[in-house]
DNA sequence: TTGTCAATATCACAAAATGTGGTAAAGTAG
DNA sequence: CTACTTTACCACATTTTGTGATATTGACAA
């Protein structure tokens, strides 16, 4: 299952004028000005294709859209987003490198991350049951 | 500029079967027929309109190619996938009640999952630094 | 082997989405 | 006001998708 968290990463997404235009709010009108006058510039998969805007041009449009209500500037945005992923990285870290077991019993799961590393012999379990989370620590059985 | 981050995450980004199939690799006609068989849920923006693929479908897609290459039949990997979800559902779950706190300092991120149920006075604490992740325990202190 | 079923491919036609060039309208700066 | 920028709108061609029908392929049981 690795593979779908690689390919899930390595996404190239792209999309037509008219999706672009509903998560951005930008009409197709404004997008195809925007690229005639050099600002942004979508590609094609394939020669005689559609025209598609991929994610990194979504942003952008986003921010010229914005742009004249000039809050945060775009460098404090990109600090933000950088923070977010931080997160969301750490958390895939955490499961990558510590997840030792993952059960399911009725209707309990409980979440192995091994050795407790400052209380050698202890493990740390987390069992949820439905929305209850019980973090434990539960003595080592090798 | 705040609002651009706010639509960065709440891109509700959905795609047409092509882009679809470009990404994940799997046919238009897999795709419907996976659809017909109740595997995956493409959805409308309005009456009339194309079908479209959200992130999470497409997230399903790639799974069930996997699943299929590997040789599984159509139906086991609609079970394994329900247990994958399961799993996923588990981490989301122990997120969002057990997150007490998330902080960086110089290369280290340190998070929080409260007090530790049966070691009381003693909070759970997961540092990671880099792919090195250490699993704690940490006296309170209120 | 034959028959059956699951899974995928292919085809034809209709409908939806997009590309493009042209023109009009609205807004803006001089 | 005039010139220029920006956006809307329209028509027609092309691409993309939806859908139902039919064919093909492979696995498996009788």
């Amino acid at each position: 299952m690795d593979n779908v968290i690689m390919k899930l990463k390595s996404l190239n997404i792209s999309m037509g004028i008219g999706e672009t235009s509903r998560i951005t709010g930008a009409t197709t009108t404004q997008i195809r000005y925007w690229e005639k006058k050099g600002l942004i510039h979508p590609i094609r998969h394939e020669e005689g294709g559609n025209k598609r805007y991929s994610l990194k041009t979504l942003t952008k449009i986003i921010i010229i859209k914005n742009f004249i209500d000039d809050g945060y500037t775009l460098a404090k945005a990109g600090e933000m987003i950088k923070t977010h992923y931080q997160d969301v990285d750490t958390f895939r870290t955490i499961v990558s490198q510590r997840l030792v077991g993952l059960s399911h019993t009725d209707n309990v799961t409980r979440v192995n991350l091994g050795e407790i590393d400052n209380d050698p012999g202890f493990d740390l379990v987390i069992e949820t049951r439905g929305q209850d989370v019980k973090v434990l620590k539960r003595a080592r059985q090798d």
